[in-house]
DNA sequence: GTGAAAGCGCTAACAT
DNA sequence: ATGTTAGCGCTTTCAC
């Protein structure tokens, strides 16, 4: 009933083979071949089954994405676009997706994602935190695999990363130029990669600019990075007395915390205090002023890690290191911009 | 290297096709037989071939999973929740799902997803508004589909959708017995066929208390759900200058709107205006008070969903109609409970 | 109840 | 540059 490539090269008068060849754009094959039987496949509308081609050539077509249920289901749909922005880019490799989400708790010997049992991915990728068991395990199964938003300290691992360094630098400098000097920081879960990088850039640019790191003025004692985690980073801040005029935080939930506790203590933002976030979520247009943050391209995190892992399948080479995404600057309200 | 169904055919001393029969638990095997292959296949940790199993079964394996680009993005993680039950549903089925998007704009001969061109799901579940044309497109396929959340008014297809009447009468009910007679109802994108039901359980809520409805206390001009939305058409009912000591929201996110609305009119919630929502999204335990709303089961709608598939699947038959997921009430603060 | 054998649709040597 | 052939690992008649 279904058009096979047998009708494909009945079709343009050519072997099976030729057709495969063509499909898989093989070389040694005439410009005038190749024509005959693209306009087959055309006219039949053909499309190669998939389990078919799998079975032959022990390739699955497919990539495995795993992240974790609590990321996946958080109300920011930052793993959400990721996820859409590998989607994406797979389609032009004619790759599909298999999404699975793994157990926050997730402890090696654990149940593992069912596409490693079967054997059914050739790549996996792994969104946000994860257990670094789990990564173990895909690579000793000898699957390539890609972290985004992720790392582990001591790597041998491809990981895609937001170029937090450089984006904390573009606000500091922002703010110094518009002439703040008494800068704060506030953060939580400061052993998560990114936050620390990100007071890492805080400090970094600091200096760069030659103003005094004042540990005073730095509050990242909370253990998670919401909103209320913000606000109270903040209220610590403020409790001690130290004067700034200016306020970083490590993400935009915090910021929006951060706005709520200053101004509930009679702090008007921007006037006394500037505001800047990071990762730019919709949340920060929905605060008054409207928050100044850095813009991080999730989708991009996403496409860019399919491509590197399609690179580490298709050449059979692990790619080690990390790739960072630049970010972007936002200018808003909550910095009088 | 890999295991294969030989290896376990030789261990278990049997043949290939009792193997296979054991795997697909076919009957006519002794029972004797199908312990001694599922002891070797537990010995070898054999896993089948998604692939090897596709093609000679002509079933895929795979279940697609089609939702619009916003949906998926949205801030609110509804549907990422109703994929995670679907997808959890069917480790149980040993099937995989395959996300992908489709444009909020998609109209008939535009492109469609791959695995549709590719004949590499067994069924299809479309997730909230879809167009009517890709529907179509797949039933014409010939492949059985479901939608979730939405659904058409002349269809012979397969509906999961949220209870939204009983919902509402419950919220209602509460109220009334709370004391309240005068309550009012906003919505927004009323041809939505889930808001529109809303309205549709207001009303046939109130009279089945035998109380008036009043048109003047119904707002339902929005084009949209968002919170804006709710502000607004909670400022038109404000405007009427009627009189109500409780509001039924058509969703959570429009009735956030409305407390803001009702505070900010000098209104105090609940003491004067009590505040029911729809859906029970996190949101509405960021507010003060907390929200009464009606919780909806998401991840019960994506496992009946893809179950109501399976069974499609199975016998080959199509199931028509509509199936409700029940809901429930949960009170908070916003009316004072 | 179990085994033998054909074949699903494609890829990948190997020939030519 | 193109064709021939042998599988990939499983399911599925059809015998026995």
């Amino acid at each position: 009933m279904a058009v096979t490539i047998k009708d494909v090269a009945k079709r343009a008068g050519v072997s099976l083979s030729t057709v495969s060849l063509v499909l898989n754009n093989k070389q040694n094959v005439s410009e005038e071949t190749r024509l005959k039987v693209n306009q087959a496949i055309e006219d039949l509308k053909f499309h190669p089954r998939r389990h078919a081609r799998g079975l032959a050539s022990k390739r699955s077509g497919n990539i495995g994405f795993i992240l974790t249920d609590d990321h996946f289901s958080r109300a920011e749909p930052f793993y959400t676009k990721i996820f859409l922005g590998t989607e994406f880019e797979a389609r032009k490799f004619d790759y599909y997706i298999l999404l699975t989400t793994v157990s926050k708790t997730f402890k090696s010997g654990g149940p593992v994602p069912r596409f490693l049992l079967e054997a059914n991915v050739d790549g996996v990728i792994f969104a946000g935190k994860v257990a670094l068991g789990l990564v173990e395990h895909v690579q000793k199964l000898g699957i390539p695999c890609v972290l985004v938003d992720y790392a582990f300290k001591n790597d041998g691992l491809s990981c895609i990363l937001i170029d937090n360094v450089q984006g904390i630098r573009q606000a500091i400098t922002h703010l110094i130029k518009k002439g703040h000097r008494k800068i704060a920081f506030i953060g939580g879960e400061i052993n998560h990669p990114s936050i620390n990088d990100r007071l890492l850039g805080y400090k970094e640019a600091l200096k760069e600019n030659h103003i005094y790191v004042d540990e005073a003025l730095i509050s990242t004692d909370e253990l998670y990075t919401g909103r209320n985690d913000g606000f109270r980073a903040t209220e610590r801040l403020l409790e001690r007395g130290v004067e700034f005029t200016a306020l970083l935080a490590s993400n935009d939930t915090m910021a929006i915390g951060a706005i709520q506790c200053l101004r509930q203590n009679g702090l008007d933002v921007p006037a006394q205090v500037a505001v800047v976030g990071f990762d730019d979520i919709e949340a920060g247009l929905h605060v008054e002023p409207h928050l100044t943050t850095v813009r991080v391209e999730k989708e991009e995190l996403g496409a860019v890690a399919l491509r590197r892992l399609m690179e580490m399948i298709e050449t059979g080479r692990v790619i080690y290191g990390r790739t960072l995404i630049p970010v972007r600057l936002i200018l808003r309200g909550s910095t009088n911009d």
